[in-house]
DNA sequence: CTGCCATTC
DNA sequence: GAATGGCAG
């Protein structure tokens, strides 16, 4: 071969190499070691999440959770959402899964057939579309509460769309998510799945200078209210769930912001 | 985006 | 259950 197609060669081979690692190794190693939802990781970061008054925190690749077996769901799930994995995938929407990592079985998805009510994602599949893994994962039962469709649809997305914004905004936040389980307006199917009265949402940015945390409650109620109404202290969550949310903070930085109710930091853009 | 339901196989 | 298509906020 004469010497002058060598560099050309060379680039062309290299491309072809980089990009079938792109399409075929990466995938690979994006893998779950088993089928989503099967996988217990062993440890997470686990700087951020609350304690468990149940005693039963699962891990999965995407999130964590804290499953109540008597309310069939779980009170807190929580995730860290990048801004680096906001994206628009379009996956098809599987069938929620019972999930095996819950030793109890989380509830069956039949119970909220014909309930009136919406499987309401905890962790939203809208946060997760970075990978088709990590959306299906979402789709488990132990990542859904029964929620009415207008606050589902409404207020509540309103509020997860908002998430998103400042995901992208402060460069990634933590979400801590979950239903007032001690105030339930009743149940739903064979397996009794709690209606919570009320759900709440904290986010918490620690990716600049200024860490902020926010918390919010929301009444089971569909509502054209601002956001910004709804907030309250991460304080009054815990008095209401008697879950201690980011345990692991230094004493003094946890007392001031969960004390907080300031949102002057936060767009609402 | 958040979802549910009916039809057909 | 899978696939399709319609509907609603």
């Amino acid at each position: 071969m004469q010497r002058k197609y060598l560099y050309p060669l060379l680039v062309i081979l290299l491309t072809l190499g980089y990009l079938f690692f792109e399409k075929y190794a990466n995938e690979k190693l994006d893998q779950p070691i088993v089928e989503a939802g099967m996988e217990v990781k062993e440890h997470t970061n686990d700087y951020f999440l609350p304690t468990s008054t149940t005693g039963q925190i699962v891990h999965h690749n995407y999130y964590s959770l804290s499953y109540s077996e008597p309310d069939e769901q779980a009170e807190w799930v929580a995730y860290e959402l990048k801004k680096s994995q906001l994206k628009n995938s379009d996956f098809e929407r599987p069938y929620f899964e019972v999930d095996p990592a819950v030793k109890t079985k989380s509830a069956h998805w039949r119970n909220y057939k014909k309930s009136g009510y919406d499987r309401g994602h905890l962790c939203p599949a809208g946060d997760r579309e970075f990978s088709k893994q990590a959306y299906e994962e979402t789709f488990l039962t132990s990542n859904i509460t029964p929620q009415r469709h207008d606050f589902n649809a409404g207020v509540w997305n309103r509020l997860e769309q908002k998430v998103r914004y400042w995901a992208s905004q402060y460069d990634g936040v933590f979400v801590v998510t979950g239903g007032i389980l001690k105030d339930k307006i009743g149940t739903i199917g064979d397996e009794k799945v709690t209606v919570p009265e009320s759900f709440y949402k904290i986010v918490y940015d620690r990716s600049g200078d200024n860490i902020k945390m926010l918390a919010f409650l929301m009444n089971h109620v569909e509502s054209k209210k601002p956001l910004y109404s709804f907030v309250t202290s991460v304080d009054q969550i815990e008095k209401l769930t008697g879950i201690d949310f980011f345990p692991q903070l230094e004493d003094g930085l946890e007392d001031k912001l969960e004390a907080s109710m300031d949102y002057k930091e936060w767009s609402f853009r």
